[in-house]
DNA sequence: AGCAGGTGCATTTTATACACTAAATGCCGC
DNA sequence: GCGGCATTTAGTGTATAAAATGCACCTGCT
């Protein structure tokens, strides 16, 4: 059931810290972008109404984990995506690939057979939403102890 | 209650654009670095399952909200942050930040007064989770229209 | 009275467990 | 070379548990 602890070789985390640490430079940089908004604090909450807005669609339980698997391990075939994802029940698992897939962010490719089979692949959005979000899976990794309590 | 639509000028639209297109790149070099698990299917799974662990803390309503909220915003009192994620109970919003506060992304801090004034601030921790979301937050609220269907 | 920072509790929304389906394929004996 | 049975694949249906919400309420301060 648990995992065993996570061993990354010195030369591997130099260079994700290496790229974690280009990334802060990069966070702060669009973040400088957004201070032409902090004159009064009017714009402070239209920024965050917009932040809101725009992970909406990841403030539910699994897409996010759906997304970064995809990334992960590359387009995957309903079933593999449940064993991937231990503990999603396929209940779930079709309701969150189905807004994925309505939200442009996952395609479902149907392989005509026979068998027939249906795979699941990020679009460029996605695609693209798996890649910005890869620095802050490898710093969660390196540096979260375990989470505390109810989440 | 609707937000008037995005306006950012077409040169910060090219910084953000500029700052995401770096991050592709990093994203790419993390996804190298885990290649060297690759070999076979069970590192796969291996690498799915500590990033389903590292994204545990965030796969709840309102974690990365509060996250983004206090990044982009700066310092913010317990009012204050309601005020901001307008639609968050009070309920919610206590529970959220006790949980964020003992996974060590939030800081509480009282200000002893009169009146005494309670502060939710980034930890360290919590300030990198926020730099490293900060690109998918600039595109996704470039590149997303509006979210679809239950989430 | 009014604000600040919350709790308590009933209701609604989301996620889970788990049984089940339908079409196709594989293997076994005959 | 065919019937029967198990298995795989991609999901549904439905009851229950867990999480989030609405709204009333509380204490301490001015």
């Amino acid at each position: 059931m648990a995992r065993p602890p996570l061993r990354i070789s010195a030369s591997d985390q130099k260079r994700i810290e290496q790229a974690i640490s280009e990334v802060e430079e990069n966070g702060g940089m669009i973040r400088r972008s957004f201070e032409s908004y902090y004159d009064d604090d009017f714009d402070v909450s239209w920024e965050v109404d917009a932040a809101v807005d725009a992970f909406s669609i990841f403030s539910s339980k699994w897409t996010i984990e759906i997304l970064a698997t995809l990334y992960i391990a590359g387009d995957r075939r309903f079933n593999e995506m449940r064993a991937l994802l231990r503990g999603i029940s396929s209940r779930t698992l079709s309701d969150k690939l189905t807004t994925c897939v309505q939200n442009g962010l996952v395609d479902r490719v149907v392989e005509d057979g026979p068998p027939i089979r249906v795979i699941y692949r990020l679009t460029g959005h996605g695609r693209e939403a798996g890649r910005l979000l890869s620095p802050l899976v490898a710093y969660m990794k390196l540096h979260q102890g375990h989470v505390v309590g109810p989440k």
